[in-house]
DNA sequence: TTGTATGCGTTATCAA
DNA sequence: TTGATAACGCATACAA
């Protein structure tokens, strides 16, 4: 904690500016020198005062990463988006500070922002999910000089890095596969529907349904918290609207998860009478029984994507000017035995052949 | 990003110390030229700098945390862990720092206490779970330097600051109470065995059956990984090899709610013929079905108090010896319908009556 | 290839 | 109550 560049450069007979050479690498230095000094470092356990370092060069290199509060990080999603984050963070050298923010307010929202810029983060990854308007406040900031931001899983915007998944495109995939598969009476549990992500399955639940020339039925439609027992309730209402429903698509595995528990309590199996999607590909999900189709978000990706798109923008000559971008991933879907009609035993083989097909790629 | 606290001097017509002292409050300044002062600072929207503010104070204000890289964050305790750490830390004047560790290997360990060091973290919070060994390096820093730890969730040792819970109390109340219940055949459905967690709990398990004057019976024993699948799993070895079986004790509330899949779909009721006890108290616990009774951690509390105490040896004066010390706290058993023994319908509603009394307490 | 001197934005010491 | 000045630990432009 105490030992300075100037200790080392005294212990190993050179000025602290040939110190700074060898430890950076910035300019040549001359090798048995660099001997001395690295043979110095490790005497005194020196480590370089990152403080100190950012002050002069300007430059942290840390990221701020601001999320809700309580629940977020206990999904899934969000705990691969932070493993992503954080490993191409790692491989290019920044630390990660974490900010929480719970109601959102314009008040909270500037003084972590404050914080953000006093502690002089190098940028800004925005991984709050969005609600209605509560991203309101980036019209605010133009003059505020705050580093560079980008957000994460988002409703992309010409004016803003965003890098988000297509929900649309998955609820689109996971639907028409249903459909496919021969069903017409299709019931869906959603998540609250004041999330992005919730509206954006749902479009595409309507994608699916009028390319198949059939109508939405809001009878058919149920909304859930992400939680097990919410898709366990979900399911029963579905189930006591329609007993005549053939299949349901969950917002996510965890609902999924509680209406397959549901079905079971009625009697039911799937899928043999009832076809399920989920929402996420969880690693249970494959072990569920029966083994649940799931649309992949790749949100390690999208985690990994937005460190490395920060990155270059910080990286970028300041002085000119950068066009924000949208990046939009592609999920994919995970097909297992939870939505493959009219197939018996023998199904489950094949199943286990198509999923394995699906990994490789 | 550029103002600096000359700016505002200048502005305000004072020199930089006395901006430095009204920022700070740490010396009288005079009403008025306080008011100049911030009316300056508002003008130019100004941001102290905490690197520089660090570099001369030598107090980052950061507390660095150390978590396993992937799964952990998943986890409903860590999460809970992780919001009680922060609200502690934003109430303190502390970021938080977030290090990610995945293999636990020496060399991997090093680097990550090295870089803490670097950035000049004010202490660290050690949240990795203790498996087999994995906790040898400390003996191995006492000449480090390093700033001061606190070991979260790990084995007591009396040479370093600890808080943990009490596991082992935890599932002794778990299996005290099936055994009240009437109980004679319990199976459990541990977690993976090198988990410092597991091995608590299961001594907890010896603790209430030899009390009871019952032989822990291994064959009763059946080793899972958390996740809701291998509870799913274990609760079908546990059937086969005892169909007589009268309760089970998971240890935690994801493989709980796989074991009553399992029973569900084996056409087993609960409570009625098979009682369930959990461990965590997640929230979906008292919405699962039957509702589940469940060991409450306050990992909350935990994260909390390990930022008080780690602030509070930091406050400390550097020269004064600290010795260090270990918290444990307790658990508390919730009790749920799932192992309400011998009640019919009407059982549901006293579920419910002990449940708020509980959580009035 | 190396040394010297200056500045990064703050706080703290000492005079005024 | 305020102002000048010297650190804090490091990087860099300029000289040597």
């Amino acid at each position: 904690m105490k030992t300075t560049i100037e200790d080392v450069a005294r212990l190993a007979g050179v000025s602290t500016g040939t110190v700074s050479n060898a430890l950076t690498g910035k300019r040549p230095v001359a090798e048995e020198t660099q001997k001395r000094i690295f043979a110095a470092m490790e005497e005194l356990g020196y480590q370089p005062n990152l403080l100190a370092r950012g002050l002069v060069n300007r430059r942290s290199h840390v990221i701020s990463v601001v999320i809700k509060e309580l629940s977020d990080l206990g999904f899934y999603g969000y705990s691969s988006a932070m493993t992503g984050i954080q490993r191409e963070a790692k491989r290019l050298g920044y630390s990660l500070m974490l900010h929480f923010v719970d109601r959102s307010s314009d008040e909270e929202i500037s003084t972590t922002l404050n914080q953000i810029q006093a502690r002089r983060s190098d940028g800004i990854i925005w991984a709050i999910h969005e609600i209605a308007g509560n991203r309101d406040w980036v019209h605010d900031i133009q003059d505020k000089n705050y580093p560079p931001i980008i957000f994460l899983h988002m409703h992309p915007d010409p004016f803003l890095n965003v890098v988000s998944i297509d929900n649309r495109s998955g609820a689109r995939m996971a639907v028409a596969h249903l459909i496919e598969q021969g069903c017409r009476k299709i019931g869906i549990i959603t998540g609250p529907m004041d999330w992005w992500e919730s509206q954006a399955r749902l479009e595409g639940w309507r994608d699916s349904l009028e390319k198949a020339g059939m109508d939405p039925d809001p009878s058919l439609m149920v909304a859930g918290n992400w939680l097990t027992d919410s898709g366990q309730a979900g399911m029963e209402i579905l189930l006591n609207r329609h007993p005549e429903l053939e299949a349901v698509f969950a917002f996510n595995d965890s609902m999924a998860l509680g209406a397959i528990h549901t079905a079971c309590s009625y009697g039911l199996s799937i899928p043999e009478d009832l076809l399920l999607v989920g929402f996420d590909n969880m690693p249970e999900a494959s072990s569920f029984w029966p083994p649940l189709t799931s649309v992949r978000q790749g949100m390690m990706k999208s985690g990994q994507l937005a460190v490395e798109e920060l990155n270059r923008i910080i990286e970028a000559n300041e002085s000119e000017y950068r066009a924000p971008r949208q990046h939009i991933l592609q999920p994919e879907l995970f097909i297992r035995r939870s939505s493959m009609r009219g197939l018996g035993q023998k199904a489950a083989g094949s199943s286990v052949a198509q999923e394995q097909q699906n990994k490789s790629q």
